[in-house]
DNA sequence: TCTGGGGTCCTAGGACCC
DNA sequence: TCTGGGGTCCTAGGACCC
């Protein structure tokens, strides 16, 4: 491996989350097939796959596929307890972690060779640490890219270990389907298969151009780069979420207006108050609307200032469902959500200052005058954005 | 008890600005 | 009456992910 970039970034997915922790902690389960989950299937366990149950199937489906499986109630709290303890252990193991979702994250482990060896050897410890510590099946992918390690952890599922040596990239890559492809759902997995193409391998031969004519220029070109292993994207620490918002399904039986109003009214309550606890403005209020045929609709507002007001919030939701009612009286309506976008921080300061490489020192200076001005507690938060000069640079305005 | 609840990103057209 | 090239922001829809 000496001479050639090892593989540097690591993603790490638990196998079937919400049905791990429940075997986890009920000892009857393990073993057995098990489903989380309702009217759709949230979670099954390996036992449960066997039998073909997939998430997110009909609850009646999987029940049929599976008559001995047990169904039980999700509990997030325990979920999300679990996603902390884990994500502990990512966080020990290297700082530049990078959170998918509650069970899957990217980590960059490039910087460790010297102190904790090489990524094959990281892994296998990141995954003892799971099953010791938290009692949990952790499957780990590794490779120089984040797509090629997350394909990997795929391949290895459950409980597995997959390090993807440079090198072999295309290799392991090319026989694969290409709906292991990030981005190729069934939509364009269906459409691919009209013209032929089944594999990555397949893919890549086409060629980007025809590709792009295909699918479209974006996700042609994105999805050429991906089958020939082209993923630039580095591990991101410290990213925060771009939306919030909840919804509620409201089942097949006629809805009133009344009705829709008092579901939008408790969903804007919620949203107002995790709003207001992430300390976050939003300036877009979007309501969604899903019809009985599962055609769905969408109505926005952006806002002249943003707000983290539960009633601005409310009288521009309450508007948008106004909007709305036009399509509502030839169509039944089986799902109503809020989604509040364009989200700000609360209390944002922007500074702007030149840089000289051969001072880096600026930088603490720079945190030690934040903290001057705001109170040394008061600075929770720093986004170093850098502005270069060369061909690249942004242009200006006029 | 016949389809969850949370998100991300992209596209396309129109209004508007310089 | 003919006629431009840049850009931003907003809205709506859609594919996709876990």
């Amino acid at each position: 491996m000496t001479g050639i970039p090892a593989a540097t970034i690591l993603h790490a997915d638990l196998d079937s989350f919400y049905a791990s922790v429940e075997q986890r902690d009920n000892p009857v389960l393990r073993g057995r097939p098990v489903i989380v989950g309702g009217g759709v299937v949230l979670a099954a366990s390996y036992e449960a796959k066997a039998f073909g149950v997939r998430t997110p199937m009909p609850g009646h489906e999987a029940r049929a596929l599976c008559p001995r499986a047990v169904v039980v109630r999700p509990r997030f709290e325990a979920y999300s307890e679990a996603s902390k303890a884990v994500f502990e252990i990512f966080r020990d193991t290297t700082p530049i972690v990078e959170g998918i979702s509650v069970d899957e994250a990217f980590l960059d482990v490039s910087g460790l060779r010297m102190i904790a060896g090489d990524p094959e050897d990281i892994a296998r410890r990141l995954r003892e640490r799971v099953r010791d510590e938290v009692g949990l099946p952790i499957s780990v992918g590794g490779a120089r890219s984040k797509f090629l390690a997350k394909v990997a952890s795929a391949a290895c599922k459950p409980d597995g270990l997959r390090i993807v040596a440079p090198g072999t990239e295309l290799a392991f890559l090319h026989p694969l389907p290409v709906r292991r492809l990030w981005g190729v759902g069934a939509v364009t997995e269906r459409r691919l298969a009209d013209a032929g193409i089944s594999t990555v391998g397949d893919l890549a031969a086409l060629g980007e151009s025809r590709l792009c004519s295909l699918l479209g220029r974006g996700a042609g070109r994105h999805l050429f780069a991906l089958s020939m292993g082209v993923d630039p994207r580095r591990v991101e620490v410290g990213r925060r979420r771009g939306s919030i918002g909840a919804q509620r399904a409201l089942g097949r039986r006629p809805k009133t207006r009344a009705d829709l109003d008092t579901t939008v009214i408790a969903i804007v309550d919620g949203l107002g108050k995790r709003l207001r606890k992430a300390e976050r403005l939003c300036r877009t209020v979007v309501l969604r609307i899903r019809f009985d045929d599962f055609s769905r609709a969408t109505r926005s507002r952006t806002l002249w200032e943003p707000t983290d007001r539960t009633d601005v919030i409310m009288s521009t939701a309450r508007t948008l469902l106004d909007d709305a009612a036009g399509l509502l009286t030839d169509r039944g309506c089986t799902l109503v959500g809020v989604s509040l976008t364009n989200l700000d921080d609360t209390d944002a300061v922007q500074l702007t200052l030149p840089f000289d490489a051969d001072h880096g020192a600026e930088l603490d200076t720079t945190m030690d005058s934040l903290r001057e001005r705001f109170g040394r507690d008061a600075v929770t938060r720093a986004v170093l954005v850098g502005h270069h000069h060369g061909a690249d640079a942004p242009m200006l305005p006029d």
